[in-house]
DNA sequence: TATCCTTACGGAATTCGTAAGCATG
DNA sequence: CATGCTTACGAATTCCGTAAGGATA
């Protein structure tokens, strides 16, 4: 057995069962995809991939059984990569993390300061999208850690923990008639027309079972994806802003007053989350605790470590 | 990468790091294994052993670290080739069972029988040993189940499962003292010459417990490993035996009698266990479940995926 | 001096890409 | 006939065992 030959079976599944784009993607010629996978398929005695005649069409039952354990052996190759690299590189190494727009733009920049303080040597990538991307990127392996809202909490490959909670505000212009220091009511805010995230987004959902429940119907006219798209149109003076408050920390004293939310939606809670067989560097441990420093590196083992709460 | 270079790191530490030792356990040439330790220690930028001069002395810091996913990784690899084996053989293969004399003699003989029925095509191999060496041939991989008492619980990488409770019986021949249907005490025991368990044997601990709670001295003339060797010299009128009540099963009728001691000394409890990360084919599902009716397939999963109690 | 690891070298086996073949929608 | 997988073949590489070398107890 080899693993030159599980890589391209874990792409084949990736790729809807297309061996010319495999090999693309691996930067190899298509026989020799063809070749390895077969090779496989002898040694373990059992087609992994249905065929119609010279078609692949998906996996067979002892296909369906085995893709998992050939993913986590790749996946045991690069930790144990990784672990060489940590010592080999001292320091010096890649770390991908994959969030959405609010973490990326207002929680992370502090802590990416700090952490490129710390480890110099350790080049960042910060890739973002909405947050069931973030969990994909994740599970594939093409991030190390996700920050996000919510949604990563359902995979059982991956290690979620609650980072903090946070609540929303309303944005509006100076002057604004709900800038008169009055306590916010869900009536006030649905009187005018709102701009707020798209319903993919940032626990949207907090924000429209909160109006349902009043019996309320909000009215909202834009429905954008990050909290500067959003405070741009409300600058325009188009309506009302609903953003995470972290959005508008310090912000008060430009053109737009924040106004508290917190009392009328549900508080969101961001979570951060690896997979649960990854290997974390150092310097991944260090990450995560300078995000939520009651994450230390016991914490976060143990959590990997212990079962789901209730799958 | 090549798992060729990873058999040879796992081989060295459990040769002691005798490279000479562990070509020879592999079956190649002594060069060779030195090579693809050096081309993993290079591939990974890290020396795995150190070195004193051309001689091997231990694991480095890095190689510590590196070692167990080493053996995660070897680990994987048999169990993929099992799973494929699963289905190609369908319903034939191998099961190996670590295990000590009273469960091998007593307990496995039944349940052997009807597995033998259910699976014909299974070959099945038995081995004997004192608890840790059970424990030892299971973490090694060179047993599939094993099944003892108490022993195998404290081990992280082993899920270890309760199957029954069982105490001890005193046997005496016919007609002995003890034999009068009076209640037994450890006092009348303690007053005769006792043959029971070696030390490392099957709960001896509860033993010894039960006697130095009442300030009492037992007097063991003979520690043997199993309780044929026990009944042996029971018969030969060399003293009265403890053993396993099991061991004594239908066996009143003979030369010897059983005398119920369940009150005197704590009972044990047996369990199966197998290493947390193998995969199990279908029957040896099936087996532990012939062995303890209440470990289910899902029962069993639950347990392997899932945390230990508190480590 | 015996043990034990490394280096050197050459033959064997494996690997891999190109080119051609063939089935299918 | 375009797409997609397989087969065929030859070159390049890798692998591996034998033999020699050197260090250490």
């Amino acid at each position: 057995m080899n693993l030159q030959q599980l890589r391209p079976v874990r792409e084949t599944v990736r790729c809807g069962f297309n061996l010319t784009e495999v090999a693309r993607r691996l930067h190899t010629s298509q026989p020799g995809i063809s070749r390895q996978i077969r090779e496989l398929e002898t040694e373990l005695g059992v087609p992994i991939f249905a065929r119609a005649g010279k078609r692949l069409l998906g996996l067979t039952e002892p296909g369906r059984k085995v893709l998992p354990l050939v993913e986590r052996m790749l996946e045991n190759a690069v930790n144990l990569k990784r672990c060489g690299d940590e010592f080999a590189l001292q320091g010096h190494g890649t770390l991908t993390i994959s969030t959405t727009h609010t973490q990326a733009r207002y929680l992370l920049p502090r802590v990416v300061r700090d952490f490129r303080q710390a480890h110099d040597g350790v080049v960042l990538h910060i890739h973002q999208g909405a947050p069931q991307h973030v969990a994909q990127m994740l599970r594939s392996g093409d991030a190390d850690i996700g920050i996000a809202t919510d949604i990563l909490t359902s995979y059982e490959d991956l290690v979620t923990l609650p980072c903090y909670r946070w609540s929303y505000c309303a944005v509006v212009p100076h002057g604004h008639a709900l800038a008169d220091g009055q306590p916010l009511t869900l009536e006030r805010l649905a009187a005018f027309p709102l701009i707020s995230y798209d319903a993919a987004y940032t626990g949207r959902t907090h924000i429209d079972e909160a109006f349902r429940q009043q019996g309320l119907v909000p009215n909202f006219i834009i429905l954008a994806m990050n909290a500067d798209v959003i405070k741009t149109y409300v600058e325009l003076d188009m309506g009302v802003g609903i953003v995470a408050s972290m959005a508008m920390e310090g912000r008060s004293a430009g053109d737009l007053v924040a106004v508290d939310a917190s009392h009328l939606f549900e508080g969101n809670v961001t979570h951060i989350a690896v997979r649960r067989s990854a290997f974390l560097r150092a310097y991944e441990f260090d990450f995560i605790t300078q995000f939520a420093p009651q994450l230390t590196r016991d914490v976060i083992e143990q959590a990997m470590h212990s079962a789901e709460p209730a799958a």
